[in-house]
DNA sequence: CTGGGGACGGGGCCC
DNA sequence: AGGGCCCCGTCCCCA
């Protein structure tokens, strides 16, 4: 059932009935005649196009020539609208539109819903088909994309992909695809695939304010969303479903995760534990499926996001999650991150994982190596020699003499007060050459390495325990 | 209640 | 392309 032409027909119905007051008996036989009409007209202007007739619009993608009509793409795309409304006023003068950001059997896919209200989605082209959206600036196209997405990683759901040939049909129409682009905020599909209300308000909003025309926009390069703005948040908690086990927990939940581990004392560390989970990602992350994303990312993303000094255009790489865009590849798989929360890089002592091997080694440097030569205390400035290292379950921290007097030593387990340098510079290699080439084979060694390597001691042990989530 | 500081996440950009 | 550095924003804890 078409949901969208009912509402639309029923708006048809109320405003046909406003004329004619007398005659309520007549609304719901007006309605099925304006959803057959509706219906018909669509195949109608299908074949049409088919039939290259009356096609006044035609749009060049990678060299392959499509005909349509520049109504229909005006009413469905906001590219088209701003690229349409932009254009000759003349409506005998065909209009030309060319693309290189996406394929033709893209664009194919999105021509077809526009006419039929059929996506034709599947794993391998969800990508490219929501990357050729969000630059046609077609938000139903890109939200039935992101749940596709969302569905296709939710590992609670059985793997039905088989029949992932996702018609559409019976919740997307023509109608709610043009009239959603055209809304300032879109129109709620009851019954259809349900898109997140408070990411459509927002992203959309912004979607609009600022990624105007991609070939003509010079603001779609200053584009910068905070990354922990709330609209980043909302789309976070959009893509990011606390239920799923793919992701690790977005926002709010990972930060209420990490203030729980803060809270909690660090000498009842142990990873593994129950509150570990809260802040790690769950390790059944379907890896297999983001290395799908990833291998579909290099040609889709691409979009010019303004012009040099010379004119020439600089190519700029878009996420296909939202308007984010970056200048570099290695920039937006980095970026992906953030939606997929793919964390690759663990904490082998407290098991925390991160999406950069640089905040990996802040945190360990921070939290378990020491580094800093600060007084945990007073603050005041110590020494490798007069700042003691004091351990706290997997955590370290240096305290000055004076301090360490004061809290009384019996009352703090030290590390080696007498700085016996006997501790593994696998972990605390402070000094010394080895110290990168050891510090990143301690952090990125497997388990059964590092479990092999007697020397490192206490927190090396305290990893032991997760092989199984490690995989 | 508030301000300071720590930890962390993310973006830009250089090497 | 990956690694790394710098910077900034956010959240949280604590005094």
């Amino acid at each position: 059932m078409d949901v969208e032409a009912d509402a639309g027909a029923s708006r048809a119905c109320r405003a046909a009935g406003e004329s004619s007051h007398q005659q309520p008996q007549r609304w719901f036989n007006t309605a099925d005649i304006t959803v057959a009409h509706q219906s018909n007209l669509l195949k109608q202007l299908n074949q049409q196009r088919r039939q290259e007739l009356f096609c006044d619009c035609s749009v060049l993608v990678e060299g392959q020539l499509f005909l349509a009509h520049r109504n229909i793409l005006f009413a469905s795309s906001g590219y088209f609208r701003m690229l349409l409304s932009q254009g000759s006023d003349s409506s005998l003068e065909t209009v030309n539109a060319t693309f290189d950001a996406f394929s033709p059997e893209t664009f194919t896919i999105i021509l077809d819903f526009i006419y039929s209200g059929q996506l034709d989605l599947s794993s391998h082209n969800v990508i490219e088909v929501m990357s050729a959206a969000s630059y046609l600036q077609m938000n139903t196209v890109i939200n039935y994309c992101k749940n596709f997405i969302k569905s296709s990683l939710d590992i609670s759901v059985k793997e039905e992909d088989s029949d992932r040939g996702l018609s559409l049909s019976e919740t997307c129409s023509f109608a709610s695809g043009a009239g959603e682009e055209s809304a300032e905020q879109p129109q709620p599909r009851p019954g259809s695939v349900s898109p997140p209300p408070a990411l459509w308000t927002r992203d959309n909003s912004r979607s609009q304010s600022s990624f105007k025309d991609p070939e003509r926009d010079v603001s779609v390069s200053t584009l910068k969303t905070s990354p922990n703005s709330p609209e980043i948040s909302a789309e976070g908690d959009d893509l990011q479903d606390p239920q799923d086990p793919l992701y690790t927990l977005p926002g709010s939940e990972r930060r209420r995760g990490r203030a729980a581990a803060k809270r909690r004392p660090s000498n009842s560390t142990r990873p593994g534990q129950q509150e570990d989970q809260d802040i790690q990602e769950p390790r059944s992350l379907k890896v297999e499926k983001i290395d799908e994303l990833y291998a579909s990312l290099p040609q889709i993303v691409g979009v010019i996001g303004h012009y040099n000094k010379d004119s020439s255009p600089v190519m700029r790489f878009k996420c296909p999650f939202c308007t984010h865009t970056v200048k570099r590849k290695a920039d937006l798989k980095r970026h992906l991150r953030c939606h997929t929360g793919e964390r690759p890089y663990p904490c082998q002592a407290c098991n925390k994982r991160f999406t950069r091997l640089e905040h990996l080694r802040n945190h360990f440097e921070t939290i378990h190596q020491a580094r800093k030569l600060v007084c945990r205390k007073c603050k005041c400035q110590v020494t490798e020699e007069t700042g003691h290292v004091v351990c706290e379950g997997t955590r370290r921290y240096r305290m000055c003499t004076a301090c360490i007097q004061e809290v009384g030593c019996d009352d703090i387990p030290l590390e080696s007060l007498g700085e016996s340098k006997e501790e593994p510079a696998l972990l605390l290699g402070v000094d010394g050459e080895e110290e990168g080439d050891s510090k990143r084979n301690w952090m990125m060694n497997d388990e059964d390495e590092l479990a092999e390597d007697s020397g490192a001691d206490l927190i090396i042990q305290q990893v032991d325990d997760s092989d199984e989530e490690l995989q």
